[in-house]
DNA sequence: GGGGTTAAGCTTTTT
DNA sequence: GCTTAACCCC
């Protein structure tokens, strides 16, 4: 990735050959942490450590996927003996191996949010308390507490004495102990008790010491990132050896909604008094205006290591700043932008990426990149792993390893729907509590007699799904492959028919989705050469993230993603829309959280952002915005006030952006972009958006005002391009086109009456 | 029990 | 503006 660099310079070299004893490196943007640590492992490895001695954590799968192939480079096979991962993926690793002892089975299941939320419902649900709390605040708490290290015993200890929230936290207390029991039950573990679990283990008596002395070297990377829980993990990890690495930057701490405890950067120093510390401060990533502008912004925060990134490379262009009326013609400013950059300047694609605060932004200007035929990916916003489709039927394979699962049982009892409704459960979940079983069991025993109030059919389809599970149970113990149990488990759970049957594009994409997990199996099967199981499969899907799928930058497209997704990375051009007080800075706010400290984090995200360009950085911001369908006015953020004047143009015409602009040209745009003109007509050399009659999927939203009338449907999906329709307010017309599906299908009709429309396909009628 | 309609929540950021 | 959850009717 950072290709400019040939070889280390005098910092890197001293914390690479660094030996023994514990090491902070305080790496600002760009000055190549990574190979910093890759180089490290790599020197210890010649210095004959062995490889399976060494621990090296990271916080993504990304980044610790990255660390492994830049050493397979350097070492070959060795680089496969390392233990090499994501905290929770490191902490999973050794539950397997040592969980026994804290009474944690070996095949535990690991319980994302989504998950955590459904039994959290449930919960509420029977001590009545749904009315009073929603699980996503309850969910919430329970993270809180699992962050500080909080169990569900001093959970309930700290209820009585809490005075503000404490009906928040009577609810946390009542609930949190259920839930860790309902997790227990269940063989399942949430991300948190990962970390804490493996805390547990090295409190043991016996396994703790073994761990304390099980790595010879323990690296830590982006350590301002790490919670409490981790610290301590890691703290224990390096007790033997004392050899621990820990490489961060105070000013990229982005999470602490998540637990960080950018503290633990500076408590390293006081936890480990005879550290050596080294500042990494060249970078080799960006031009010197970038540099400067970052360095403005982050500047502001008060306490931080002092550091100020400076680079050999030239000065560079200035940071441009382009203001815009609304998120619209801020998304078609960058659209045309790029358009220029790729024309003019021959940039590709690949090198363009589109940094915003929030997933939510993407919409608009992907809507404008496919007006322009500007090809993208989105990198993040909702999992692969999180579609309903992928988790029922991993649901249906965590029933046939866990049987005790019973929110598994739960989610794809009448998924797809085969006449076992709410009653029946009920039923089944009454003759579960009375004899304290599992609700598989309970099934199995209605199925064949129990709860007399059954009828026949009940009992039958009861009979039904338990023989689904069971015969999965046998193909799991034919050692039939992991590939060959989720074509099995779509099959036989009736999801492929459904589908099949229904016949809609959604539905196709569904068995797309499934397809495509089928070949991850498929590809997961190969790479363990076939001894791989179910229960590990499992946990590679759970733990992965929206965000590691796609690394790095793009071949021939632009990418889009939140900041947060952006750490890490780097683009040669970087446009950050979005910067509006309000959005960002977020400024939203948040019970118990200092605002001077929110108002901190947002700027170390903006200096994040703002760094992950090579050569241009490109800020732009909407003068009004729709939020949630609501128009809001909005003014330009302040972080763009602590950018150095002389690092900055302001911008109102894309086209100047291809050339350096002179100084009263530079004067002119500032006083034309302080007049917030929202005239945009000066455009009139860019590419003309398509008209009406070149009309396809691409332009689909572009310029045609939406109705929504109240109406009549009757099958939505059916109508596609060429039906005729009858409209309750616009008559007669014929489907131009149709995209989306059920009641939010859209359709661009031809009204004979009215001409072009869309209108929403639930206030259409067929003809 | 299933399908369809309405209502509420949501949008920070993720392992 | 969009998605999910609750509600209502067949």
């Amino acid at each position: 990735m950072h290709g400019h660099q040939v070889d280390l310079n005098p910092e890197q070299e001293r914390a690479v050959a660094h030996g023994a004893g514990p090491l902070l490196v305080l790496a600002g943007a760009g000055t190549g942490k990574t190979r910093v640590l890759v180089h490290r492992i790599a020197r210890l490895v010649s210095t004959g450590v062995a490889p399976w001695d060494i621990l090296a954590v990271t916080f993504s799968n990304k980044a610790a996927g990255e660390m492994r192939q830049r050493l397979r480079a350097l070492l070959g096979l060795a680089a496969e003996k390392m233990w090499i991962g994501t905290f929770h993926g490191t902490c999973a690793r050794l539950l397997r191996i040592h969980g026994q002892h804290i009474g944690l089975d070996a095949n535990f299941t690991i319980f994302d949010d989504d998950d955590q939320k459904r039994i959290i419902a449930a919960l509420l649900k029977d001590n009545q308390l749904d009315e009073s709390a929603t699980p996503q605040g309850v969910r919430g708490r329970i993270d809180r507490a699992k962050n500080r290290g909080v169990d569900p015993v001093e959970a309930a200890a700290d209820a009585p004495s809490a005075e503000l929230g404490s009906y928040a936290e009577e609810i946390l207390a009542t609930i949190y102990p259920l839930y860790q029991q309902r997790l227990a039950r269940e063989n399942a573990v949430d991300f948190n008790d990962l970390l804490l679990k493996a805390l547990e283990l090295a409190a043991h008596s016996q396994i703790g010491p073994e761990l304390a002395s099980r790595f010879r070297h323990v690296l830590v990377d982006e350590f301002q990132d790490t919670n409490r829980v981790q610290y301590r993990l890691v703290s224990h990890l390096s007790r033997g050896s004392g050899n621990l690495t820990a490489v961060g930057d105070d000013d990229q701490s982005i999470y602490s909604w998540r637990g960080a405890e950018p503290r633990n950067l500076i408590d390293f120093e006081r936890d480990f008094p005879d550290a050596t510390v080294i500042k990494l401060e060249q970078n080799y990533r960006s031009t010197q205006i970038i540099l400067d502008a970052a360095n403005g912004v982050i500047g502001k925060n008060r306490h931080r290591h002092d550091k100020a990134l400076w680079t050999e490379r030239g000065s560079g262009e200035p940071v441009l700043w382009e203001q815009c009326a609304d998120e619209r013609v801020e998304a078609d400013f960058i659209a045309r932008a790029m358009l220029g950059l790729v024309g003019e300047e021959g940039r590709d694609y690949g090198d363009l990426a589109v940094l915003y605060r929030t997933h939510a932004q993407s919409r608009v200007i992907e809507e404008q990149f496919r007006r322009y035929s500007i090809s993208y990916r989105i990198v993040g916003g909702v999992s692969f792993f999180q579609r309903k489709e992928i988790k029922d039927v991993l649901a249906y394979l965590r029933l046939v390893i866990q049987p005790s699962a019973d929110s598994c049982f739960e989610r794809v009892i009448n998924v797809p729907s085969r006449g076992i409704g709410k009653t029946t459960v009920e039923r089944v979940r009454a003759h579960a509590r009375s004899k304290n079983i599992s609700l598989l069991d309970a099934a199995r025993a209605c199925s064949q007699g129990a709860m007399t109030q059954l009828r026949t059919a009940a009992r039958k389809r009861l009979a039904g799904f338990v023989d689904i599970i069971d015969g999965l149970r046998d193909v799991l113990a034919a050692d039939a492959s992991v590939s060959e149990l989720i074509i099995q488990a779509v099959e036989r759970s009736g999801y492929r028919e459904r589908l099949d049957a229904e016949g809609t594009p959604d539905a196709h994409d569904r068995l797309a989705n499934l397809a495509e997990l089928v070949g991850m199996a498929s590809d997961f099967d190969d790479e363990t050469e076939g001894t791989g199981t179910l229960v590990e499969f499992d946990e590679r899907i759970s733990l992965s993230s929206a965000t590691d799928e796609s690394d790095g930058r793009g071949t021939t497209s632009v990418t889009l993603m939140t900041i947060h997704a952006a750490k890490g990375l780097e683009f040669p051009v970087v446009f950050l829309c979005g910067m509006e007080d309000g959005l960002f800075p977020s400024l939203r706010e948040r019970p118990g959280v200092d605002q001077t400290d929110m108002l901190e984090e947002e700027r170390r995200l903006a200096y994040v952002a703002m760094t992950r360009a090579q050569d241009r950085l490109i800020l732009t911001n909407a003068h009004q915005r729709r939020h949630w369908g609501q128009i809001r006015m909005s003014t330009p953020s302040r972080f763009l006030d602590e950018i150095p004047a002389n690092s900055l143009a302001v911008r109102a015409e894309p086209e100047r952006m291809i050339r350096e602009p002179s100084e009263r040209r530079r004067q002119r745009n500032r006083r034309a972009a302080d007049r917030a003109s929202s005239n945009y007509d000066e455009f009139s050399d860019a590419p003309a958006p398509p008209s009406y009659e070149e009309f396809d999927q691409r332009t689909y939203y572009d310029d045609i005002p939406e109705y929504t009338v109240d109406g009549v449907i009757r099958t939505p999906d059916g109508i596609d391009a060429g039906a005729a329709v009858n409209h309750s307010s616009f008559g007669e017309g014929t489907v131009i086109q149709a995209e989306g599906r059920g009641k939010n299908r859209k359709l661009l009709i031809d009204f004979s009456d009215y001409g072009l429309k869309t209108v929403l396909a639930r206030f259409v009628e067929r003809l």
